[in-house]
DNA sequence: GATTTTATGTCAGCCATGTTGACTTATTTA
DNA sequence: TAAATAAGTCAACATGGCTGACATAAAATC
């Protein structure tokens, strides 16, 4: 019941079109994401580690505050995992050269190791899907994925730019969603 | 661990693309949800009540079995949400003809439009996207995707298929992942 | 130099949504 | 009649969001 059909739009629009767009999304991160999660599990780890861990990965020496720029979450809620992070070795803190105040991350040989291995495990399935599809596809996936990002984040790609310097962090994993910012940020 | 580069790979299985892909997905992802999150909190609801109300919607008359199958979570997580749908008449149950300990699930009148208004949020984020990327990288998107989603659920999917008589069910939400059953299921 | 702001962290407790395990109640099947 | 199945319930636990209230060190400002 529902879709009301009868819009003047183009094929590619219609609303089961639409609808099957979005049951693809939701299956396609599902499994996405299933993966990394056994990896994580063997550590006794969860998503939450696995986009701290990715992120200090793409920007060695970021600040705690970048962390939570980008994660979008409460400090006490990274804190949870930042600190089991540290505390086991993967993740290093040093104090900020110029502001001392801040807490310079990067991860360990040991936490590189698994960031290796967490990110290894979607690059693969990354990998199949878009050689079963072909770069033309490949080409439209990344355009409607970047149409579906905010305009904020959306600047953090550079799409068709074939060797950027290596600054686009990006993460893994999943995120609750809701913000609220009142405990810190 | 990691591909040496030097991979006689096509451009678009570069490393930094494959990277690039994974945090389209992220961000994609959060994004898509983050809409439909917000009609949800106006009702007290969450992400799981989504997931529910969308599969019951696509699916008039489903068993909770069914249900089960779809959402891969366990009985007793799925009762906390779909008693309380029940109990705030969205949905209603009534006994199976043919096996009446089954309780066949549909949507009532508020729960049909509530239905509609989440999808609507998602839909018209997808449309946007669509709209803006073009009917060819919609193709090429579906197309990627779908190499993402494990064969079993990949059937569901008849892509290219102008006008199906209407049974693939999808979903909207998130979910934790972990299945497991001991439970139930 | 004293005051305020900033970067980071911590304690405590709440909420949503997963999980396991153990059972109960109907109803269908064998 | 006995066993299996569909659905549901109670209880307890884990993860990972959130809020509020503070604490500490260092930088910035007056």
């Amino acid at each position: 019941m529902s879709d009301l059909k009868s819009t003047p739009n183009p094929l590619f629009l219609r609303d089961d079109e639409l609808r099957q767009g979005i049951e693809l999304l939701f299956f396609g991160y599902r499994d996405f994401t299933a993966r990394a999660d056994q990896t994580l599990a063997a550590y006794d780890f969860g998503r939450a580690h696995h986009r701290v861990i990715y992120f200090v990965g793409r920007n060695p020496g970021m600040t705690v505050s970048d962390l939570l720029d980008i994660l979008k979450i409460t400090k006490q809620s990274l804190s949870r995992v930042l600190s089991q992070l540290v505390r086991e070795g993967f993740i290093v803190q040093r104090p900020g050269t110029t502001d001392r105040r801040q807490r310079l991350l990067s991860l360990t040989d040991k936490g590189a190791e698994l960031e290796r291995r967490l990110t290894e495990d979607q690059r693969a399935l990354v990998a199949r899907a878009y050689k079963a599809a072909g770069a033309d596809a490949v080409e439209g996936f990344k355009k409607v994925l970047l149409g579906l990002i905010n305009e904020e984040d959306r600047v953090r790609f550079r799409t068709q730019n074939p060797a950027g310097p290596g600054s686009t962090p990006t993460m893994p994993g999943n995120t609750g969603g809701n913000s609220g910012g009142t405990g810190s940020r």
